[in-house]
DNA sequence: TATGAATGAGTGTTCATTCAT
DNA sequence: GATGAATGAACACTCATTCAT
């Protein structure tokens, strides 16, 4: 077949692809977005400027390649609520959510930290984008808070400002046990905690 | 009194001062921390170059300048627990300090969006600070949820990981309501919500 | 006399104009004159930045005033070897002139260090001054050795060349015993010196 | 032979690195080194700002280069003097000497002139290097002059002083006959008039 | 396709001089 | 006359991107 050479090629580019972007994201967590250069992206990977340039528009656009893959795994992590007869039980499903989201951070803590690390104010798009998520968590939220609501299973609430806390509660850990720390994560105990207070809060009951 | 004129000149001065500082403080806000240069904030506020440095040693100087401000405020609001006979109720203390930083950051929206919205991870000593007043803030916490398990008023919980739930709690609506918001903060609506929400939770009671 | 205000108003100007230029003169001492900034200038004789440029028009010009008073000096110490009948034995007359010259130099150390130290080629107006007091030496060297040679009194020599040698030999032992000297000069001795080479040589005699 | 193309790309390289140094060369000797930016540099090489930054760490480096080339020629010209028996007479090798430091500074009069006309007092380093040759010298003129004490053929002279006196006569001469001048440098006259004057001196004999 | 030398607009900062008070 | 705040052109240097080989 005279595909092989095509093939192969194809391969090999994709490859160097992977070759790079591996490498960014050593460089990136090393030295923040900021802090690094195309010249330390191609000294971490071992290819000339040039070559940097063919697989990548921009530096930004690495690290919009990056994204792509954290925020793919994110939002798969982010499944609705099943609510259908016979699913687990939502308090099974919220905790495999929350799992799953802090397990695909821990995944990469590299991206992670720079994520979370700099705003990436000046750069526009890769703000605009990890703003779209934080857009999606919180509908996500939002939308768990009113089937909570319509089954009466919540205390009546300010439902768009607990939508805000509840984020922020994910944000606190993340910062805390992932980008901050040096630790590995235990995903249980810190998936524990964060569903005990979010459902319970902190007062002793029948005070 | 032939002081007239030193005072005049001290006035003038400080006004300058304010004047640089205040259009830094919008600049910063519109264009972030690395996205601002000398030359956009002299723009800014209308004076040349040379002028600038001396008010300000360096452009790092001015944020830091606007930072003290801001700082300040947050660690007098951030006040410790009286517990003495005849002290206000513990409800309503934390009540009165979670309104007091909401309202302080609040009141400059401009440069809470820049420390909320970058990191400065390039910028050394800004974060520093930053990083600072927030193990303050968790420190806080910690102390606060350790009187609160003295007290017997708490559930049992993980109090470590419970700490950095609070802190991100804060800070999920801080981002919400005053970094992204356009609209003004409504203290008391939110404060509300946020004690309603780390003290009970989100479960109807009882079930 | 109404005339008494006006004459002291002259002094004071006077006065100043000399306080400055005292300043000046040790500071460009300690500094060099590329490394002084009007700053280091006006804070050095407690006058304000504008007071200074209300005495001199600029810092070059400071620096020529201090210029003129040395090479005033200079001048008047390289007076013509006197040959009329009566007059003091040449060498003697020689040896008061080299004396003369290095005195004037060893009395201002200061401003002789800033002029050996740094060739101010970046401030074409004083290294301009520098080259005519210099082509003035070598003219006087010259016209010194022409009267030599009428006398009988010389050696046959290449005049250009060892007029440039004669100069040479001065500016060696100013750089060697006043500019890079921390010891106080002994003119006597370094006249003496002086002399005996630039007229007799190194070599031994009638070997 | 595949490495025809590296080396070419190292042809080049070297090439564009002389071709800076010539320029600079040229600049420096026309402008000084204080009064040349380097914006006069790359206009007067016909390379960009950033390419120059490519070659040279800074402005103050393609100097250094500069004088290493200088140096390193004066240095090996300073030879010491070859006493052991067939050697050549000391003073054809002294009229060696001689000639060749001329000569090495004649060929490059562009920095001979940089170097004389300006102290350098603000770079430190460059300073510090012309200050150490000039020790070198005077080291060896010290250290002839003693080998001249122990064969007796120098007259009792005040050896530190007249070593002063001998490098002065040097420098006099270079900054003379090329420093100064247009002219090509005649070196077999200048040494034959700097040997004759250091070693007879300037007076007639006999009397 | 891979290369790395070349580019130049941009950076933060300095300092001799001016001028309103 | 004295003041010192204001000025802005100039400085050395960086770095994301291009392009000839």
């Amino acid at each position: 077949m005279s595909d092989g050479r095509v093939e192969r090629a194809a391969a090999a580019r994709e490859a160097r692809r992977e070759q790079i972007l591996d490498a960014a994201r050593v460089v990136f967590a090393a030295r923040g977005y900021h802090g690094t250069g195309v010249s330390e992206l191609v000294a971490a990977c071992g290819v000339a400027r040039g070559t940097f340039y063919q697989y990548f528009p921009s530096k930004e656009a690495v690290f919009h390649a990056l994204l792509d893959v954290l925020l793919a795994r994110l939002g798969a992590a982010l499944v609705p609520v099943d609510r259908r007869p016979g699913a687990a039980p939502v308090s099974v499903q919220l905790r495999a959510i929350v799992s799953g989201l802090l397990a695909v951070m821990d995944g990469d803590r590299a991206l992670t930290r720079v994520l979370f690390r700099e705003a990436l104010a000046s750069d526009g798009a890769a703000d605009a984008r990890m703003a779209h998520f934080h857009r999606d968590l919180a509908a996500w939220v939002r939308h768990a808070l009113a089937l909570g609501v319509a089954d009466g299973i919540l205390r009546p609430i300010d439902r768009d400002v607990v939508a805000d806390c509840i984020v922020g509660t994910l944000r606190g850990v993340i910062v805390a046990r992932i980008v901050d720390a040096a630790e590995p994560l235990d995903v249980d105990r810190v998936a524990d905690a964060v569903l005990g207070y979010a459902w319970e809060g902190l007062s002793a009951r029948g005070a």
